[in-house]
DNA sequence: GCGGATGATTAATAAGTTTTACCATTCAAA
DNA sequence: TTTGAATGGTAAAACTTATTAATCATCCGC
């Protein structure tokens, strides 16, 4: 049953399309603000998300990017006007598809199944990782442990990737430097240090011991093989 | 730095790709024609292809099979339209992801590391040296005897590394130190001997009686054979 | 531009490793 | 079997590497 989360602020559309959607069989949540509507995509990660590009809280432009920069989540815009659309052609967003208001809710559920349809084909499946109750999704760039999701920055999340990629592998400075900055060689080796010590303060129980990520004493970094 | 070549004819998008690309740490190559862009790959071998769908020249899905009778370069597709998705799904192209337009740059570089990632997993067998029931594996760093995981310093590793490669061959302690110092190498041969003794306290069962490593009286070291 | 989040760098401290000196023991040749 | 040379064991000193925290720079969103 994949779950659908709808932003947009006109309560009465909202409670329209949930209907349709529920009777499709989806499992819908909502949100009237994009602010708060962003933070239940970081919480739930939906299938698809019904976007409104006109929302109070934060810009339904500015929500797309930001989910794009952290997944593939399907997009589906919400337009008042037509000729809000010339906005969503422009290279920026990544929307799979838009409608223009008014609309028929059958057309959107029809339009949901369809960009589902269209992202399911390309389950590439997640390369996910599980280490004990951690589950790394390198593809969908999330980790969580537990039930909890845990926040990563950039470079702690690549460092990771890179790492639980092949675990059991021992993993040079310089080579994680490279895996970080692309452009080998600039910088620091002890950087990496500074940024396994944060990612340790994330991910493992005790810092002190840890069990994720071993210390190759003299060559690197290692992650935990099984 | 690996080399991705974009193939590709709107050339607004292809500077942008490039900007990203290139920012990231990547090496990258440009053609605006299909047939030009083959014969490109031809030449250069490109880590990665991305590749347009529709192209003058060479129609883009004729450049991914061409490519693939020769080589498994992982490709990413461009599609302008999400309706072409069908196409690649349904043809057996051997793409390995595709990318619909209008996206964001970031997505695509995303993308890129992700398949890169996925296709270099592939050949990086870990080199290891089995002889008798220990097991050495050089790109894990990881000594094992049975079941027991053994943990070495690395001056223990390398010396280790070096006896079990050529079972059977005597040792100087002059070798054994061009083999843990390099050949910038310089004191005292005893030395060897104290990581000897540590070595067998840590994989001998009775160090007293060296079964892996034998003492050459006058010489030197050498490791069991067989 | 301001403020918070992220990343790089540095230096001090902590942890781990290597070397050395010394004495005990073993070895093999006279 | 005696003897000098070679090896083994021990432990402390010297050294290298890792961790941490603090600082500064930079980027990004507001």
């Amino acid at each position: 049953m994949p779950k659908i989360l709808i932003i947009e602020d006109e309560a009465e559309l909202v409670k329209v399309l949930k209907d349709y959607l529920e009777n499709s069989g989806f499992n819908v949540r909502t949100a009237y603000r994009g602010d708060t509507g962003y933070n239940q995509w970081e919480q739930e990660y939906p299938d698809l998300v019904l976007l409104d590009l006109n929302l109070p809280g934060m810009d339904g432009l500015d929500i797309a990017r930001k989910i794009r920069n952290k997944a593939d989540t399907p997009i589906i815009m919400i337009t008042a006007r037509v000729e809000e659309v010339d906005q969503l052609v422009g290279l920026e967003i990544g929307a799979d598809d838009y409608i223009t208001k008014p609309f028929s809710p059958r057309v959107v559920v029809s339009k949901v199944k369809a960009v589902l349809r269209r992202s399911n084909k390309k389950v590439t499946p997640h390369q996910i990782l599980r280490v004990d109750d951690i589950v790394i999704d390198l593809d969908a760039h999330t980790v969580t442990r537990g039930t909890d999701m845990i926040h990563l920055t950039p470079t702690e999340f690549d460092l990771l990737s890179t790492l639980a990629d092949q675990p059991g592998r021992a993993f040079s400075r310089l080579q994680l430097l490279e895996a970080t900055q692309g452009t080998a060689y600039e910088g620091y080796e002890r950087t990496i240090d500074a940024h396994i010590k944060n990612l340790r303060a994330k991910i493992e129980t005790d810092p002190k011991e840890p069990h994720y990520i071993e210390t190759v004493f003299g060559i690197g970094y290692r992650f935990t093989k099984l």
